[in-house]
DNA sequence: TTTGTTCTATGCAAAAACACCCATGTGTTA
DNA sequence: TAACACATGGGTGTTTTTGCATAGAACAAA
C-alpha cells in the first residue's frame, strides 16, 4: 500500500489567498491542495487523506462553522485550523467548542502558521493511529458471532463460565468453547488484553442484560 | 458529611456586575459568591467545594487567563465560563484552549448564562465523580508495597504467575502471595475488575521493566 | 441435495489461579 | 527487646481456564 503524503487542505473563497498559502506552504515541502468553496472541497475530500484543513470562517454558501459540522457528522475528524479576517468572539468560541484545533486571524504570521500547521498534521497522525486501532478491533469483533459477542461481554465483566452458562441457560462447557472462540478470533493471549481491547474500543456494552442474581447456592 | 451545594463563584473587578450578577442569580435560587480580584479568589477558593467559576477576563492584578492557568497548576478543574466586556478572538480562543467551558460577552444574556451556569454545574458533578474514582483507586494503590505494585503491572499486563516469578527472580509461590494480596487491597473479584481500575485510573504504568524474553524454554 | 456455519453438548487432561495453612530473615519502630 | 511490616519460600487442595477431540441439530447458501 502507498501512504498518502500529509496534505494541506485550503478552503478560502479568496484566490489570492489560496494562492499565496499555496505558494508559500508549498515552497516549505508542504502538499498542498486549495478549494474556493466548502461545497467543492466537501466533494472532492476523501477522509482517508491524511492532513489538516485550514478553513476560512467566512464563505459565500456554507460558511466555515457549517462546514466543520458537516464534516463531524461525517465522522471526518481532520484536524481543523480556522482562519478569518472578520472574525468575532462569538464564532471563534463556537469553532472551538466543535473541536477546531486553533483560530487564527488575519493577517497571518507565517511562523505562526507553520508551527499550528506541525501540531495539527501531528494531531491527525495520533487520531489516524488510534482509529486504525480502533477499526481493526471493530472488524475482529464484527466476526464473532452473536453468542460469542454476548459470552465476550461477560468475560470482559469479570464474571466465570458458570455464572456465564447460568445467564445464558446453557452448558458450562458450551461457554467454554465460545471464550476460547473470541480469545482467537480477537487475537488475544489472555484475558488482560482482552479487557484492555474492550476498553479500548468500546466494545461489546450494548448487548448484555444480566439478571439480577438470585440464589447463587447450586453451583 | 454534610455536601455543600454548588455554588457559582464570580471573578470580576467591576462591583456593579458583582451585585447584579449576585443578585440574579441568587433570586433563582443558586448559591453565589463574589470576588472582586483573582487573588482573593484563589486565597480563599477551596477545591473541594463544588460549582463553577464566572471569570472576567479583564482584571487589574491577575487577569482572567492567569487565573485559569494558575488554577490549572494546581489541579483545581473547576468548570470555568468567560465573560468579558471587550474580549477579542485572540483572547477567547486561548481560554478555550485551556480548557475553558464557554466564553461569553457581555452585555450577558441572563438566559444564556443560567443555562451555561447549568452545564457548567453538570460537568462539575461529572468532573468530580470521575475525580472521586480515581482518588479511591490511587489511595488502594498506594496501600500496596513496592512489590506488590511491581506485580499488579505486570499482572494487568496478562503476564502470567510463572512469567512473573521469572521477571522478577522470585518463587512462583511468593508471585501468587502478591497476586492474591493486590486482588484484596485493592478490593476488586477477578482480573478484568482489576484491569479495568488500572485503565480507568492509569495505574502501575510506570514501574515496569521487562527483559526481552530470550529463552522461554525452562520453566 | 450437499455443503458450510452456528449453536449446542460432552470427555479428558494439563495449566493456571485461588485459598487456606505454615515458616524464615530483615529491617523499623515502640 | 518485643512487636510489626515486608519479602521470601513452601504444602495441600480446590476451582477455573484452556486445549484438543468428537458430534448432533438447525439453518442458510450453493
Amino acid at each position: 500500500m502507498n501512504r498518502p503524503s500529509p496534505t494541506v487542505f485550503i478552503v478560502d473563497d479568496d484566490e489570492s489567498v489560496r494562492r499565496a498559502l499555496f505558494l508559500s506552504l508549498s515552497q516549505r515541502g508542504l502538499a498542498v491542495k486549495a478549494y474556493k468553496s466548502a461545497e467543492v472541497f466537501l466533494e472532492e475530500y476523501q477522509p482517508s487523506q491524511p492532513g489538516c484543513l485550514l478553513l476560512d470562517l467566512r464563505l459565500r454558501e456554507m460558511d466555515g462553522l457549517e462546514l466543520q459540522m458537516q464534516l463531524k457528522q461525517r465522522h471526518c475528524d481532520i484536524p481543523v485550523i480556522f482562519i478569518s479576517g472578520h472574525g468575532n468572539v462569538s464564532s471563534s468560541v463556537s469553532a472551538m467548542k466543535l473541536g477546531a484545533l486553533d483560530f487564527l486571524e488575519k493577517p497571518l504570521s507565517m511562523p505562526t502558521l507553520l508551527q499550528r500547521i506541525e501540531i495539527a498534521l501531528q494531531e491527525d497522525r495520533n487520531r489516524r493511529h488510534q482509529h486504525a486501532v480502533k477499526l481493526e478491533a471493530r472488524s475482529r469483533y464484527a466476526q464473532l458471532t452473536a453468542r460469542e459477542q454476548q459470552v465476550m461481554a461477560m468475560v470482559v465483566l469479570g464474571l466465570t463460565n458458570k455464572e456465564i452458562a447460568r445467564q445464558l441457560k446453557i452448558s458450562f462447557r458450551t461457554v467454554e468453547k465460545y471464550r476460547a472462540s473470541v480469545m482467537q478470533k480477537m487475537d488475544v493471549q489472555n484475558l488482560a488484553e482482552l479487557c484492555h481491547l474492550s476498553e479500548m474500543c468500546g466494545l461489546g456494552e450494548e448487548n448484555i442484560e444480566l439478571e439480577t442474581e438470585k440464589a447463587d447456592k447450586e453451583r
